[in-house]
DNA sequence: TTTAGCATGCGAGAT
DNA sequence: GCATGCTAAA
């Protein structure tokens, strides 16, 4: 515990500096251009606080500004301060913003981070509480199944109809909960089976076994730990005089209980949210947590955010008039000074591959100025996109993995200088965004512009730490550190392929669960003992000499993994081989670079760079272990590339974020709202997808474009679709409905039967819905109407065919030039069926499908259908 | 033991 | 439509 204290001094004298300079220059300099509710809401200082902030309205300015604030004034000393975020990118965000306000790095807030970040540095220090050593692991999600899947099998239970993953979020669902196996209410004892609390149990004792916890426990631990000691509790709110919570409608259960408990005392708790948007119930999230605030902190002041800086008055009403559907909210209303701009526009399409060619020639209309919308757009809005580019100049962050995160995660920070001299006549591509309800919806983008060369980059998907290549990458480091680590032993035993299957791996099991040893050890004994023989056996001694000789590498005398603080790199290491180099060697000599580098497949190149990548990031950090230690929590996938793209996310992933054009495709009931949402929770799913419709609009700065096609491909069958009810919730005087020029009609009646789909297109669906809502009276929507109405000769899927056939592979011939988003530009070498061999400038020869191929050079043809 | 070929089933995804 | 995971063949 002294380190603690140490800490706790230190930072107190930083801290002081921190204030002591700020005080200096002005007094109060961060509340300059706060508005009334803001500035309330930031001196406000003592007492339970909530603030509602609703989108766009300059949350984090008054967080980060309560923070200088308490700072400044002296109520409190930096380490006085608890600030919880979800994200480390919010939490890295506040501690620049916080730094800038000061001016200087806040590097002395010991406890501004995520739940789970501060869940883990309270739980090293106390984990002998919970029958963990302070070393634990923690295991994320695919460890944690994997896990799940050995229980499940032991348990003589099918795996095939009981998925890991399934029981994995069955208990998930109840830590967020907060429910240890023996609070499990009885309605929820038929889960998994029935077998649910069983394994539940068998699960956390395995756990402790293996001294790890899963993210759930960070949290279900640290506040056993307080229940059972109240002591310490006492002691800890002494220490928190001020909490401070961003995204407060994101908490669930447990998050709420672990609050609750540190204000138990001085009710010093400022909870920041947005009811409006809340979106992640899915996974734990309790919207009632901030409807009940004042219920749980009486006497609480509710400060109300809702002037907006961000969007114009056309959209704040057509995202108010959609959010005003739901019941029970607390109720804002947004308002700008600003213009009323561009109404939000509103298009209809016949197929999701017209949507999206659509889409795409609407963005190069927008960024070569040849949009109307892009005709004359003024330099008014550009505040905060010129806030956020100044910040991410500053920026670069205090992040000990820089390399991985120069740029927040949309790169927008530098543009060459000719892209910011007419940024404010058309749009950059930086400033376009695609938000998709569903993540196998940006294919038909993707696949479009590829085809037409517009840059794009996808955010979301697999995190940079959840890839194959760095997992494996990592479980050779774990082993290495910690012989221990079974989990991550059994990740690295047959990877690269050392001709150790099933049998093999038994073996190991056995023999290690015999003598009451690690895989690590087991395995050894079954060399010496000859119970593994020949090829595997061999490969397996290799294995095992590596791990020995590479650990025998490692820096100074082994120690055991402590808090990170704790770990203090010694001078002059005996094998005068760095840490860096360390991995570099253990990913050479286990074979594993050399896996990937023969591997032909296109994705290889890929997982070399970011095996690359992993090794710089390791330059942030003093040694492997400190690195693995905080690795699991803060890895993200945060590329820095230059070049202005389009963004395609989904609106999970969007929120909090801001683009001055917005493209939200897929409105079509079952798609959006989500038909599974609706089924699952009802009521309270279709409110909560309305919300992430609220969210959708409001990202968007200047232009909006909500579309829906007529028709769609679910899981490879064609469906007719609806409009979604969404859309006749957009007030009409908001509203512009589209037509797309020429996208009707350009094909030539080919058939006259028409199908059921399209007469759900051409009939009385559409129109039905329009006119019931009464919105679309302007002449685009009854022409758009009247050419569906023509168009009752082509089939979907013909539709598609054509695509196919202008698309296909036969466009290009042996020694034709071409450009791959990935690779570049090469030449075509050979064709195969729809496989293409060719030599790329940079990236050397690969075989490639010819639909990520565009013709180099020859963009207005060939490479367009139609 | 490995891998090729077929059956299966599907949401959003921080920590 | 495609990724995942199993069974059959090499």
């Amino acid at each position: 515990m002294s380190s603690f204290d140490d800490s706790d001094a230190f930072e107190a004298a930083a801290g002081a500096s921190l204030a002591a300079r700020a005080m200096a220059a002005r007094p109060m300099p961060y509340m300059d251009g706060l508005n009334p509710a803001q500035r309330d809401a930031v001196e406000q200082v003592d007492g339970p606080v909530l603030m509602l902030a609703g989108a766009g309205t300059g949350k984090t300015r008054a967080l980060t500004a309560r923070i200088a604030h308490l700072l400044s004034m002296g109520h409190a000393r930096p380490n006085d301060i608890l600030a919880v975020t979800f994200t480390n990118k919010a939490a890295r965000e506040m501690k620049n913003r916080v730094g800038q306000l000061l001016g200087q790095p806040a590097e002395g807030m010991p406890w501004l981070g995520t739940f789970h970040a501060i869940c883990v540095k309270l739980l090293r220090r106390h984990a002998e509480m919970v029958d963990l050593k302070s070393n634990f692991t923690i295991l994320d999600t695919d460890d944690q199944n994997r896990l799940l899947k050995q229980l499940i099998i032991a348990s003589d239970i099918d795996e095939k109809r009981w998925p890991a993953r399934a029981l994995g979020s069955v208990i998930d669902g109840w830590k967020n909960r907060a429910l240890t196996p023996d609070k499990v209410p009885a309605a929820d004892h038929g889960a998994f089976n029935h077998r649910g609390v069983e394994l539940y149990e068998q699960y956390q004792t395995r756990l402790r076994e293996l001294n790890a916890c899963d993210f759930g426990d960070l949290l279900l631990h640290v506040i056993r730990i307080f229940q059972e000691n109240e002591d310490l509790l006492a002691q800890y709110q002494r220490w928190f005089r001020y909490i401070l919570v961003d995204e407060y409608q994101d908490t669930n259960v447990a998050q709420y209980l672990w609050l609750r408990l540190l204000a138990a005392g001085h009710k010093n708790i400022c909870c920041v949210g947005d009811d409006d948007q809340s979106i992640y119930g899915w996974r734990g999230a309790e919207v009632g947590n901030i409807l009940r605030f004042e219920k749980d902190f009486p006497g609480a002041k509710v400060v109300r955010l809702e002037q907006n800086y961000r969007s114009t008055g056309h959209i704040l009403a057509a995202a108010s008039g959609v959010i005003e559907g739901n019941k029970g909210r607390l109720g804002k209303t947004l308002w700008t000074e600003g213009e009323d701009g561009h109404k939000v526009r509103l298009i209809g399409h016949w197929d999701g591959d017209e949507e999206a060619r659509w889409v795409g020639e609407e963005i190069e209309a927008l960024t070569t100025g040849t949009s109307r919308i892009a005709h004359g757009r003024r330099n008014v809005r550009s505040t905060s996109f010129q806030q956020e580019n100044d910040r991410r100049a500053k920026g670069g962050g205090d992040s000990p993995i820089k390399n991985l995160n120069l740029q927040e995660s949309l790169g927008g920070s530098n543009l060459p200088e000719e892209e910011k001299s007419d940024i404010f006549n058309t749009f950059s591509s930086n400033e376009i965004a695609i938000l998709v309800r569903a993540s196998h919806q940006m294919r038909a983008f993707e696949d479009r512009f590829l085809t037409i060369g517009l840059p794009y980059r996808v955010i979301g998907g697999p995190r940079f730490y959840e890839r194959m290549e760095i997992r494996d990458a990592m479980a050779y480091f774990r082993v290495v550190v910690s012989p221990d680590d079974d989990l991550a032993f059994e990740r690295i035993v047959n990877t690269p392929k050392r001709g150790l299957g099933d049998k093999a791996q038994q073996t190991v099991q056995k023999m290690a669960r015999s003598n009451g040893v690690s895989l690590l050890e087991g395995a050894r004994l079954c060399v010496e003992t000859k119970a593994i023989g020949g090829k595997g056996g061999a490969a397996l001694g290799v294995l095992i000499d590596g791990i020995t000789r590479w650990r025998q590498m490692l820096q100074g005398p082994l120690r055991q993994v402590g808090p990170a603080e704790d770990l203090i790199q010694e001078e002059g290491a005996p094998s005068g081989v760095s840490h860096v180099e360390l991995a570099e060697i253990i990913l050479d000599e286990s074979g594993y670079t050399g896996h990937w580098q023969n591997d032909k497949t296109p994705e290889a190149p890929g997982r070399l760079e970011n095996l690359k990548e992993l090794v710089k990031a390791l330059e942030g950090f003093e040694n492997l272990q400190g690195f693995l230690e905080h690795v699991s929590l803060i890895m993200d996938n945060e590329s820095d590339d230059q070049e202005p793209k389009v963004t395609l996310m989904t609106l999970h992933a969007a929120k909090g974020l801001e683009f001055p054009a917005v493209f939200l495709p897929g409105w079509e009931d079952g798609l959006f709202p989500s038909q599974r949402s609706m089924d699952e929770s009802g009521l309270s799913g279709l409110e909560e997808e309305r919300r992430l419709a609220y969210v959708g609009i409001t990202r968007a700065e200047e232009v909006c474009t909500i579309s829906f096609a007529g028709n769609r491909r679910v899981y490879g069958q064609w469906q007719s679709q609806l409009p979604s009810r969404f859309i006749d919730e957009l007030p009409e005087a908001h509203v512009e409905v589209l037509t797309p020029p020429g996208l009707y009609g350009h094909q030539g009646a080919m058939s006259a039967s028409a199908s059921p789909v399209e007469q759900t297109m051409a009939g009385s669906n559409l129109h039905d819905r329009a006119s019931k809502a009464d919105v679309y009276n302007s002449p685009g929507w009854r022409r758009l109407q009247a050419n569906q109405g023509q168009r009752t000769m082509r089939q979907p899927s013909e539709a598609k065919n054509m695509t196919i056939d202008a698309d296909a592979v036969s466009a290009f011939t042996i020694g034709d030039r071409v450009f791959h988003q990935k690779f570049g530009y090469g030449e075509v070498m050979s064709v195969e069926g729809d496989k293409l061999g060719i030599e790329f400038d940079k990236a050397g020869s690969k075989h490639v499908v010819g639909r990520f191929l565009v013709a180099a050079g020859n963009e207005s043809g060939g490479d367009v259908p139609f």
